[in-house]
DNA sequence: ATAATAAAAGATATATTTGTCTTTTATTTA
DNA sequence: TAAATAAAAGACAAATATATCTTTTATTAT
């Protein structure tokens, strides 16, 4: 397993999508999503439903309907996707699963564990979903296998 | 979910608490590791298993048996262990699971993942198992919940 | 109004992780 | 040799993550 949940990177890659589209006015249907990420279409579906009852994409039913985001949704960081989806167990909490590890009471990991955690989070807290989609637009990412 | 799985935090933790024991030359039995360390015992007696079956430990049946460590052992690094548990997810690979990633076809993310998993591996090669007992004996550290 | 479209919701299926229980094998001690 | 001890091995159970399918609801266009 990577550093993320598999619907953690379906939902990343998912919503930089749709940024990325977003930017050029447009909505995005769930089948062109799962296409353009490389994932199930049906399993994203259930992602997506989950991501926009938390506010971070919209959707509007119907013909011409779709996935989109608004300018204050670009603004977000990522972190806020990480926390929907996986919840704060990257973020916070022991390497070795000990509920009492802190700086008072350390874990053999713990000093190492504190500044790579720190790092991770100040990534995901700086970087807005936003923030990419300059570097899509050039071509320079990508978002497919 | 944190970093590691669970299975790897226990095997993390049993590791510890052997080569704490071993140190004085003991052997330990699974039932006061698992208590040692806060895990159900049966499910850590199928990680030593694994654990046995690849050398990281050494274990020997009947009285007076257990588990314990040769000197060889306890030089090896702390990324032994994850690797045998949890394989190499945590070092390598893409952030965001897509397999094209690299630093010639980069996704969004990869130029910062690249450093923290850098810093992780860097962590766990570094330190070899045997680097915590002096901080264990000293009761700085402790493994339990 | 009706038909077509697309997401939302609900139910179900599969795979993996985590956890438990029973039997077998190796070793020691009496 | 027999009994006791402790890990190894195998089978099974529960929980969670991943994935699919069907039905419902909202919206648009005819």
């Amino acid at each position: 397993m990577g550093v993320f949940s598999k619907t953690c990177e379906y939902a990343m890659r998912a919503v930089f999508f749709i940024a990325h589209r977003t930017t050029a006015g447009e909505r995005v249907g769930i089948r062109e999503i799962a296409a353009g990420i490389d994932s199930p279409e049906a399993f994203l579906a259930k992602i997506m439903q989950d991501l926009t009852r938390r506010g971070i994409v919209n959707s509007i039913k119907g013909p011409n309907g779709g996935f989109y985001m608004d300018a204050a949704s670009l603004k977000k960081p990522l972190s806020e996707v990480v926390l929907a989806v996986d919840g704060d167990g990257i973020f916070v909490g022991c390497g070795m699963g000990l509920e009492y590890c802190s700086a008072v009471n350390p874990c053999p990991l713990h000093n190492e564990f504190m500044e790579i955690r720190t790092r991770i989070q100040k990534m995901m807290q700086e970087n807005t979903i936003g923030d990419f989609n300059e570097e899509l637009n050039l071509g320079i990412l990508s978002l497919k296998k």
